[in-house]
DNA sequence: AAACGTGTCGAAACCGATTTCGGCAGGCTA
DNA sequence: TAGCCTGCCGAAATCGGTTTCGACACGTTT
């Protein structure tokens, strides 16, 4: 009969009082046998752990962690809907802090307030070291408050509290990166096409191309920035009037490789040679969307490891006593593709 | 100076015992007080609920899982880099549990059987209640062992062990459907193009498509599967080959969005409309390639939150004494756009 | 032979919460 | 007034580890 494996209990965990037992000795030799304490016979050792391996035995790192007041784990809040920073981030985050020290355990509260409430209760009651919360946009969001008990560090969307560490991508800088790039590749009439200016990130990437051009002697082609939707679609419309009103332009800098993809498309279907007549740049390098497209799409990466890393080391920093308050911003990274190709 | 404050102690968490003495009683009347057990005085209850605010106390949860033997969480074991499948199971996963009840938390063994095996022993030494594994892609995988203290269900990727609980997409079904639908919007000379034949989502997706064809008396349209990368370069590729050996082509079933994209492209640039005269469809439903397209491109759903919901639902089964070993098949979801749209 | 030092081990306290069980005060009945 | 019941509260055990401190045996010194 199968039904008597369905109802078979589970194995209870082995404990050190087991261990102990096995191995002739008390929970307290037991203890210090297997941490490496001193004063303990290398015989006694021996056979504690053989005992302890043989019925492998985990120590419960709850009851480790009720004494020492610390878990060795870190919470990631995060409120990304499409896994598309969170990963990276995570993967960061587990990087800095290396193997075996630290445990790094994400949930998501989907940029809902209550969920992230919640979520928070249930990291704290579980006596997380540190947090790590990443937003959903570059915008800039509510503090979780200052009077936690662990060290919070903000990462891609900025805390507005004062007294609060935040870790963004310099999304001006990443701007001032891409028409440098541009101007490098001997482009003089630049349109910026970008999407929803009611996001910083297209604000702020906005601010740092024009600085750029300025620094450069230019002027944005078409007078301004065309602000619209973080879509394909926008970038298409877009490329259609720019290309009706500047028939000379040669660069096209996208707020985003998605809206980059729809530009791509018009210059193409309008018969415009990439990069040969028009050099086109997104910003993200989502790879799904750069490496796709014909040609290939340069664009600025954010950087979400070093981001993941750097929030991670603050918080580890902040346990260790030495809080850092403020904005960090970190660098972002230039990926050249074809679709800027210098030879071409 | 501000250096005092960056050496100034994090106020320590707030214990039972701060509660109790605060309101004047004993740590047993004030855990009995605030988990609402009955021998209390309501004045009494009262005062130690106001005591346990002023001070927002939280119960510390390790101390209470290390007595119940049980910690209210389940650990996520995602191998999926993109963050693609992830985050939908997690959310999935979270809702079957329900708020308050239980928590999910996920790390990432990034596909490395050592980062996997590390994560593994994090998670049991906190002694989670429950484990969902998660894989990069539907092939069968190496099971973790079936002799773990807790139970594990394997999601989107099957477990090859034979006392294993799987849960996965039902890819044969989803080319099925896809087929079915096209047929639905009377075509009849259906081409198929995959990614890498090595990879069982394209064999379950084509062996699917080609009974529904066998089921409508239909053939497919240039006599066999088109296998070769899960790219959209690969997508357009194939399109040139397929129009030029089968100029009455009226339909192409692709393997993945991505390889839906490429196909577009070419369609576009040689002048074939879309539905109209050929009708496109992709696989995963992936929301940034499809709804970019020209035409927006239908697409089967994995339903990754249902995935998330039924692994929730198998874990929290097993965890309550009666554990279902098999796989267990998932329905997909047809979402239908432009690129089949019936008006056309 | 007594005093002392050293190495090894175990009893017990402890962390923070829950739960059992016994005690005490008050009101009630005989 | 003695006896009993009921309601309310607190001491103590418990979970699984770690750490402190005292005990003990054995060998060395005076």
């Amino acid at each position: 009969m199968s039904g008597t494996d369905a109802t078979a209990a589970r194995p209870r965990p082995a404990t050190l009082r087991d261990v102990a037992v096995l191995a002739g000795v008390s929970v307290a030799t037991a203890s210090k046998a297997l941490n490496g304490r001193a004063n303990v016979h290398p015989d006694t050792r021996r056979r504690v752990v053989e005992a302890a391996e043989r019925i492998s035995f985990t120590p419960n790192t709850l009851a480790q962690a009720i004494l020492a007041g610390q878990t060795g784990t870190v919470g990631l809040l995060t409120n990304d809907l499409e896994g598309r920073f969170s990963l990276p981030i995570l993967m960061g985050a587990e990087d800095a802090f290396g193997a075996g020290k630290m445990s790094v355990f994400l949930c998501d509260a989907r940029d809902d307030a209550i969920r992230e409430q919640h979520h928070l209760k249930a990291l704290l009651g579980r006596r997380v070291d540190g947090l790590i919360v990443v937003g959903s946009n570059t915008d800039p969001r509510a503090s979780l408050g200052h009077d936690l008990p662990v060290p919070v560090v903000y990462a891609y969307a900025p805390s507005t509290g004062e007294q609060d560490a935040s870790v963004v991508p310099d999304n001006v800088h990443a701007g001032t990166m891409a028409v440098e790039h541009l101007v490098t590749i001997a482009r003089r009439r630049i349109a910026h096409i970008s999407g929803d200016v009611r996001y910083a990130a297209a604000r702020d990437r906005a601010a740092g191309a024009l600085a750029a051009l300025n620094a450069a002697g230019l002027e944005l082609a078409g007078g301004r920035v065309r602000f619209g939707e973080w879509t394909e679609a926008w970038g298409r419309a877009a490329t259609h009037t720019l290309l009706d009103q500047i028939p000379d332009l040669d660069a096209i800098l996208c707020g985003s490789d998605q809206i980059a993809r729809g530009v791509l498309d018009v210059l193409r279907d309008r018969g415009v040679e990439v990069p040969a007549q028009v050099a086109v740049m997104g910003f993200d390098n989502w790879q799904v969307l750069t490496s796709g497209a014909r040609p290939q799409l340069t664009s600025i990466d954010m950087n979400f490891e070093m981001l993941g890393r750097r929030a991670a080391q603050r918080v580890f920093d902040a346990i260790g006593g030495k809080p850092l308050v403020g904005i960090e911003t970190m660098p972002c990274r230039l990926v050249v593709r074809g679709s800027t190709a210098l030879g071409a």
